[in-house]
DNA sequence: GTTTGTATAAAACAAATGTTTTAATGTCAA
DNA sequence: TTGACATTAAAACATTTGTTTTATACAAAC
């Protein structure tokens, strides 16, 4: 093993186009014969470098998901302290922001929204990774975050909904790309993104309706 | 063939397991002999009264799928004859009545929800059929109903936005069981349904900001 | 130069899986 | 009863699929 390889490593390969199979397909639908020869090498190869094929499944999200999605959540925190502080509109721009456009190319944001779906449609191999080390502690980050925009010491659960509400937003505008190109007439283009991105805004903006300290 | 049988016709009880089966792990997750062994039939009879494994699940979506679809919509016209008319308020309950409680049990929803989600997901065999004969025409149903609160004229992708986000939130509720219950710690027993359903209404209908003719 | 370790390739294996075949069973009509 | 038809049962078949084995090429270490 050395450098000068063909292109990459196999190794790279593999994971590479294994993780867009296993996002466009899901784990069951894609063979390793389908992955090893998208990535142009042999067959034995994907047991070779990770013994297995779910340990393959395990090893995208590892190398390819996760740094991806702090990433993403890096963004959200730049975002948020370059801008106007910690408004509530700013927050949820911020979140926007960094989640409809972000550090992430189109397709990038595709794949790795599809592979989140299919985890927590259906909890899978790495649906505890996903949970413990991405989605919990970015959850209690936002709690903290709209803290001050509470209407009282209570309404708890009131605000973990309106977070959730903003994901269910961002979340389903990815993953339901098809019908909605479908009903709507709309294909995903810049321009729709962007107007995607003012409307989840202001929906979400309105739909929170925290008027309790400063506002907009 | 006859009445009488041990219990329901065998191919009545494939399609129920398929169905069950398919909702909650997908389409290539599943076995026929998984399928046959739950409905405690023989390996050959899916083959005998579908043809094969894609027809059944084809069949799922026709004889099982489709006429839960159009009796969630009865509901929902129903709900909105009954009531206070065609308020906004009004219609956005009767969305959310007729999609997070009305005439399924909670089984029958989530096994409803996940086959959908499947689909929207990834365009599969029941893609077509689904989106041609229930999405678009409900969404066209809407359209129509939600006109009167139109801004302007010039504004119709703004309303098929706002539609469309209304399902984000139901389908997106329905379908995070998992991440949601995880992160919250919530159940979802009858009281969080509740809870949630009196959710999505306010921050829709905040959401939608449709302040132009009737208010609620 | 020999050895060692790593990566790739080709072939083989064993289990799983969708499908078909063939036989058996039961039901109803003539 | 007989014959046609529908359903079920058991076994076999042909692929597919994940995994393993064996062999080969190649670079670095001794």
């Amino acid at each position: 093993m050395d450098a000068m390889d063909n292109c990459t490593d196999s190794k790279d390969r593999i994971l590479d186009k294994a993780e867009a199979l296993f996002a466009e397909k899901g784990f069951h639908a894609v063979t390793v014969r389908e992955i090893t020869q998208a990535a142009h090498c042999n067959l034995a190869a994907v047991n070779y470098h990770f013994g297995n094929k779910q340990n393959l499944y395990l090893e995208v999200f590892r190398t390819r998901w996760m740094p991806r999605a702090r990433r993403v959540q890096a963004c959200f925190k730049d975002v948020l302290s370059t801008q106007d502080g910690r408004s509530l509109a700013g927050i949820v721009h911020a979140l926007a922001e960094a989640f409809l456009k972000g550090p992430l190319t189109d397709d990038e944001r595709l794949c790795h929204s599809q592979l989140m779906i299919r985890e927590m449609a259906k909890p899978g191999l790495a649906t505890d990774m996903l949970v413990d080390e991405v989605i919990k502690p970015f959850f209690g980050d936002l709690v903290v975050l709209l803290g001050p925009y509470l209407p009282e010491n209570g309404e708890r659960e009131r605000v973990m909904l309106d977070i959730v509400s903003i994901f269910a937003m961002v979340i389903y505008f990815n993953f339901a790309r098809v019908p909605v190109t479908r009903v709507t007439g709309q294909e995903y283009d810049e321009v729709f993104k962007e107007r995607l991105v003012e409307h989840i805004v202001r929906f979400c903006l309105k739909g929170l309706d925290m008027d309790k300290k400063e506002g907009a």
